[in-house]
RNA sequence: GGUUCCGUGGUGUAGCGGUUAACAUGUCUGCCUGUCACGCAGAAGAUCGCGGGUUCAAUUCCCGUCGGAACCGCCA
């Protein structure tokens, strides 16, 4: 067996013989002398052969990417590089062994000469030789592995639930698998341990965790694949104040073990209309200011008549001040600005340069002195200030600029990288109307305990006990404490117009269940890549997962989806079209 | 379902209505005993994603298609 790591070799290992194995990263043949950088998943270490060595001939035939065993004596450079951590020293070979030649590889592992993601993607195994990859992959398993033993030490047990599963409307699209031995039925692959973890509570196991599998039929996004993972926690006769210490210990020891963090807990919190108020979002980056300013009641008379307009059928205005960047936006940037928030649904996009203490802009000349005296008060301008408006209806004119302010914050650089920022965001609302299905549905799922059951017929105005924990403006988690009463159940079931019929045909066993003395349970899903992908530094999912899937839901290593045997669709009942 | 961007030797890029299709890197050959992105000299390597159209002429312009990426919708 592999004993040794080639990086962590140093000059303390002087005079040592070793063993090492690993891959041929560079060979650099001076015309005698032979320097060989052999990588393992450590990193990698220089390899030596003169040319009064006996295998200086099997030397000369390596290539790049060749496997080879070695067998050789630690000393110390003649010319040392600082800029690897063996650099101080190299192993002049004394047996050697090529174990494995290898092909010019069809794509690059140089990290500032990469291939492009489709083409690494064909030869993903290759791809993952990349340290950059190597090392993400490290970052996740030490997370789980955190998370298995801080979750242990709390007495939770790690317990599995099926994959081939009922299917659960009333969310994403599911995953279908059709039965053989049932021909015309199917399973659904799970979109979340959901209902199964909930049952285990009835079961009396307590405290559950699984870091488990889950899929979702949706399009995909650079932080979203079909299949991804969540640390999956469930817990009896516990509130939210047990999760939230609970999460915020766990993400302690996460932090302290990977990147070496003293996180400060509690986290801060927020209720869902804050954020959305102040950032536009339900999962606000903090890492920055430049909140949101309704800036409705500096219009309330106004004789402008957009404003005017927009105010009189419900709609607000709100407002960011981006600091000192006036002058480096222009008319064109500023355009390129409005079309990013039309995408978000906004009407338009409004602005006010300060500029000499005087206001300019695309709706300054629509409005009074109050007006404009009131808006440099209230938004506190400065010299330079750039102030972004969108009147519009709350949501959108909340979402677009929340999505706006993210963006600036990018293009100015006005984000520390170092940050960790955790944050819970609490009181979501309990319901969310649907345009497509026409109807309220619930924003968290339908399991989730209302903050109060007899505000279940105000849609608009009824809470959850349900939240969300956010980190650097990623949605890391979403729990809430669930419904453990069949009668409130049936509430919430009515409340969403899923009929007595239908709830026994989709969750039949879960209220039967809860007839025979279900405990009061709360939990918690985090989702593991979007963790991984913050504490890797990357914003692209595919970093963080070994087999990822591109945007149209395939595999191009394996080709899969694919096409099947007629065989095998006649055993199912299946014809395709 | 929609919008936008991309597709050129093995790899990454440049380019253009008529080119010997350029550069870097890799590959191959020769030289080179302290390199570390080794160096030097030379060589090979491209149906410019695929199909159609416009044109005297298309890798270049247009349409379609396939593949990739980002975003909106969607993701209880």
């Amino acid at each position: 067996m592999k004993k040794y790591n080639n990086e962590e070799f140093t000059i303390q290992n002087l005079g040592e013989e070793v063993t090492l194995y690993g891959w041929v990263a560079k060979k650099r043949d001076l015309g005698g002398l032979i320097f060989i950088d052999l990588r393992d998943r450590s990193g990698i270490v220089q390899i030596v052969i003169n040319p009064d060595n006996k295998f200086y001939n099997t030397a000369l035939e390596i290539k790049n990417e060749y496997v080879l065993k070695v067998t050789g004596k630690i000393v110390e450079r003649q010319n040392k590089n600082p800029n690897i951590n063996t650099g101080e020293i190299e192993v002049i070979v004394e047996n050697l062994e090529i174990l494995n030649t290898a092909n010019t590889l069809p794509i690059e592992l140089n990290e500032d000469n990469l291939s492009l993601e489709d083409t690494r993607l064909k030869y993903r195994y290759l791809d993952l030789r990349r340290s950059r990859l190597q090392k993400n992959f490290m970052i996740r398993h030490q997370i789980t592995k955190a998370v298995r033993n801080y979750l242990d030490d709390n007495g939770f047990i790690d317990l599995e639930t099926p994959i081939l599963t009922k299917s659960t409307p009333e969310g994403a699209r599911d995953y279908l698998v059709p039965s053989r031995v049932n021909k015309g039925k199917f399973y659904a692959l799970p979109q979340s341990p959901q209902i199964f973890k909930q049952l285990l509570m009835v079961a009396g196991f307590e405290k559950y965790y699984q870091i488990a599998k889950c899929f979702r039929d949706e399009d995909l996004r650079a932080d979203r694949q079909p299949e991804f993972t969540q640390i999956d926690i469930e817990m009896s006769f516990a509130q939210e104040e047990d999760i939230f210490s609970l999460s915020e210990g766990m993400f302690k020891k996460i932090l302290k073990e990977v990147k070496g963090i003293d996180l400060v807990t509690p986290f801060k919190r927020i209720s869902y209309d804050e954020a959305m108020a102040l950032y536009g979002t339900d999962k606000p980056d903090t890492r920055f200011e430049m909140l949101l300013n309704d800036i409705s009641q500096v219009f309330n008379n106004t004789s402008f008549q957009m404003f005017k307009e927009i105010l009189n059928n419900n709609g607000v205005i709100n407002a960011i001040v981006v600091k000192n960047a006036a002058s480096k936006y222009s008319r064109k940037n500023i355009d390129e600005l409005t079309d990013f928030v039309k995408k978000y649904g906004a009407k338009g996009l409004a602005w006010i340069k300060n500029i000499n203490n005087e206001l300019s802009g695309s709706i300054i000349k629509n409005l009074n002195d109050k007006e404009i005296n009131e808006l440099k008060t209230r938004l506190k301008l400065e010299e330079n200030d750039l102030v972004f408006v969108v009147a519009d209806k709350k949501k959108i004119s909340q979402t677009a600029l929340g999505a706006l302010r993210n963006k600036l914050a990018r293009e100015l650089n006005l984000i520390d990288n170092n940050k960790y920022n955790f944050l819970w965001v609490t009181d979501f609302p309990m319901f969310e109307y649907s345009e497509t299905e026409n109807r309220y549905m619930a924003a968290h799922h339908p399991f989730t305990m209302p903050k109060d059951v007899n505000s279940l017929d105000d849609k608009e105005h009824c809470y959850a006990r349900a939240y969300d924990s956010v980190l650097n403006g990623y949605e890391l988690a979403s729990g809430s404490v669930r419904i453990h009463d069949k009668n409130i159940q049936a509430k919430v079931f009515e409340a969403l117009q899923i009929s007595k019929e239908e709830a026994k045909l989709k969750f039949g066993f879960l209220l039967e269940a809860f007839k025979y003395g279900a405990p009061p349970h709360i939990g918690i899903a985090f989702g593991l890549e979007r963790l991984t992908m913050i504490l890797c530094d990357t914003d692209n999912i595919r970093d963080v997962v070994t087999f990822p899937k591109t945007a149209s839901a395939s595999c191009l290593m394996t080709e899969a989806p694919s096409i099947v045997d007629t065989k095998q669709l006649e055993e199912l009942g299946i014809t395709v079209k």
